[in-house]
DNA sequence: TCGATATTTCCAGATATATGGAAATGAATG
DNA sequence: CATTCATTTCCATATATCTGGAAATATCGA
């Protein structure tokens, strides 16, 4: 069954936007992406992003559902870790035949990875 | 008034999101982003989407609202836009200082813009 | 000004989502 | 096996969103 494919379809990239169109979840999601391959276990998300063991629980599956971050059991502590396959898949989806082909402005290139401070 | 700001804070980033995570929503979105600098009017979105005005104009409305579309009268119609800037605003804030800063795989380079055909 | 065209606003009902406390599950330790 | 620690599931309530018909608004052409 489709659990973890790569966003592919309108129904996928709107079950993923919908994931990240809320502010806990974009914390959380934001704070993987920074944290990167080694990941954070759930108790630490919760103390970052101040939330109740069971609202942050509610919005990591809503999350893992999305395909937009793996969940991994280490010991008692669960890993989450930000999937950066489906989150550019995500993004190709949404520039996909950009300007119909034409040479746009560098419409898809986000200088996020080049960026100091803010 | 913030108006029609890049997407800047996190506040911005869950409208823009929220106004993508939506089927209807994301296939006006879409399409706008291939029809490019020409836009269209309401009524060839409409149209291509097959969505009665009423619900058409709300959903068009909530991406505006959102900075992601803009709106230009042109005599009776209304043309609206892709708003690459906001765009790609959006993405960078998604993956602002990604894997926090160390040089992870080329997260950020949906290669929409190289891509043929699918 | 009258009529036709293009699009929006108004409305109310149906559906979906967010929240957090309490109890349940799963895994390690002695 | 009993205890502790980490996290999830259950539940009810509160809030937000989607929908489309009908009426309102705006622009053009004769």
């Amino acid at each position: 069954m489709e659990m973890n494919e790569p966003v592919t379809g309108a129904a996928h990239a709107v079950e993923a936007l919908g994931a990240l169109a809320q502010e806990h979840r974009l914390a959380v999601f934001r704070l993987l992406v920074q944290a990167g391959a080694p990941g954070m276990a759930a108790g630490a998300i919760a103390g970052a992003v101040g939330l109740p063991g069971s609202s942050l629980s509610f919005h990591l599956a809503h999350l893992t559902r999305a395909g937009l971050v793996t969940q991994e059991r280490r010991g008692r502590s669960l890993i989450y870790r930000a999937d950066f396959a489906a989150m550019n898949a995500l993004l190709g989806y949404l520039m996909e035949n950009c300007c119909g082909g034409a040479a746009c402005a560098p419409a898809a290139a986000p200088e996020a990875t080049e960026r100091k401070s803010a």
